[in-house]
DNA sequence: GTCTATAGTTAGATAGAC
DNA sequence: GTCTATCTAACTATAGAC
C-alpha cells in the first residue's frame, strides 16, 4: 500500500504528498484555463492542457476525472475570485465614489484575468449550462442587494433615477468588453496586443459618462 | 453526364437547380448559426447541423467542403448584416439623435440577431483567427469615419470632450451585452426569456445615461 | 503518484449507387 | 443533386507496470 492510500484512509496526508498535489492541480488549472480560453470547451484538448502543464495526459486524467470535472473546477476557481473581488457598494457609501471604484475595479479584473473573464463569458453564452445554480444563486443575492443600495441612493436623491439592474449591467458589459474584445480593440488600433495605459484610460473614460449620466459629479 | 454539371461547363445552371441549392444553403446556413451558436466552433456538430437542416450529413459536406469552410460562410454571413445595417451618423446629424438612434438599432441588433452576435464574440474572444482582415479593413474604416464625425461634434462643442472611440467601445459592449449575456439576464430575473419591451427598456436606460454622460440632451 | 501504451468511441469526411 | 455505408483520424479515457 503506498503512503498516499495509507493517508487517505487514516486520513492525513503527508505533507509532502499534499505539497505535489496541490502544485500539479495549480499547474493544470492554469494550463486548462489557457486552453479554454484560447479553444473553448468543445476545442480544448486535454493533450495540449497536459503539454502546456508540462504532465503526461495520464496525470491529468488523475487529477481530474474527466474534461468536464476539469472544465467544473476552472469556472469554480473563476467564480471563487470573482466572489472575493467585488464586495464593494454599501448604502454609506458615496455613490459617485463607490461607482467610480467598482469600475476601476472591474476594468483591472478584465486586464488582469482577461482569461477567467472570456471563458465566463463563454459559458454564459452557451446558455450557462454549468453555472445556473451561482447565477440564481449568488449572483442573484449580490445583484439584489447592489440593486437596493442604488434605491437608496435615489431616495435619498443622491443619484439619478435610472432603473438600478440596467446601471449595474452597463458597468459590467463595458468593462467586461475589454477582456471579450481585446483581439478587436488591438484590431482597429493596429496594435499587437493593449498596455495597462489602455485600460487605465478607458475606465476613466467610463468614470466620465457613466458617473455623469446618472446626474454625479466626477470622481 | 448531369444537368448540373452540363449547366456548370455552359456557366448556366437551370432556374430550378439554382433555387434548389440557394434553399438548401439557406437552411444549412441557418442550422449551422444554431449549431455554432450554442456549442462553439469545437463544440459543434456536422450530424447535429444536418439534423437541424433536416437533410443528410453527406449534402453539407456537398454544399461545403468541411466545417471550416461553413463556419466561414456562417461568418461571412453575419458580416454582411452588420455591414448593411450600420451606415448611420454623418457629421451634419444631430449628436444626441444619431447616438440614440444607433443605440436603438444596435440593441434591436441583439434582439433580432442575437445567435449571430454570439457568434461574432465567440469568433473576437478567440483571438478572431478568421476575421483579422475584416477587422483591420472595413471595420477599421468604419470606426476611424465615425470617429472623425465625433470629433467633429466635439469641435463644434457640441458634444464633450470623451475619446471618440471609448464612446463607440461603450456603445457597442452595453448593447451586445444583452446578446451575449441574455442567459445570464434571465436567470438573474428568474425567467426563462427576455421579451421585445426588456431591450426596449434597456435601450432607453442606455439611450438616457450615455447621452447625458456626453452633456447631450435627451432624445 | 507517474508514465507508456492502448482501448474504445466519436465525428469529420468520402465513395459510390441511385 | 441525394443518400447509405463506411473509412480514417483524432481524441477521451483507462489499464497496468513502475
Amino acid at each position: 500500500m503506498s503512503a498516499a492510500a495509507r493517508a487517505t484512509r487514516t486520513g492525513a496526508a503527508p505533507v509532502r504528498e499534499r505539497r505535489v498535489r496541490a502544485r500539479n492541480e495549480r499547474r493544470i488549472l492554469k494550463a486548462a484555463e489557457e486552453e479554454f480560453d484560447r479553444y473553448g470547451f468543445g476545442g480544448a484538448r486535454m493533450q495540449r492542457i497536459a503539454d502546456r502543464a508540462g504532465l503526461p495526459k495520464a496525470n491529468i486524467h488523475y487529477y481530474y476525472r474527466n474534461k468536464q470535472a476539469l472544465y467544473n473546477a476552472v469556472l469554480a476557481d473563476i467564480v471563487a475570485i470573482w466572489n472575493a473581488a467585488f464586495d464593494l457598494i454599501s448604502p454609506d457609501d458615496d455613490p459617485a465614489e463607490a461607482l467610480a471604484a467598482y469600475i476601476r475595479t472591474k476594468m483591472e479584473y478584465s486586464r488582469t484575468h482577461a482569461a477567467a473573464a472570456r471563458i465566463f463569458t463563454g459559458e454564459i453564452m452557451r446558455g450557462a449550462p454549468n453555472l445556473g445554480e451561482y447565477l440564481r444563486g449568488d449572483l442573484r443575492t449580490w445583484v439584489a442587494e447592489r440593486a437596493a443600495v442604488i434605491r437608496r441612493w435615489q431616495g435619498a436623491g443622491r443619484i439619478d433615477q435610472v432603473d438600478p439592474h440596467h446601471l449595474i449591467f452597463l458597468i459590467w458589459s463595458a468593462t467586461q468588453h475589454w477582456a471579450d474584445y481585446a483581439a478587436q480593440i488591438a484590431a482597429l488600433s493596429n496594435r499587437k496586443s493593449l498596455a495597462r495605459a489602455d485600460y487605465d484610460a478607458a475606465a476613466e473614460s467610463l468614470v466620465r459618462i457613466i458617473l455623469k449620466g446618472c446626474g454625479l459629479a466626477p470622481r
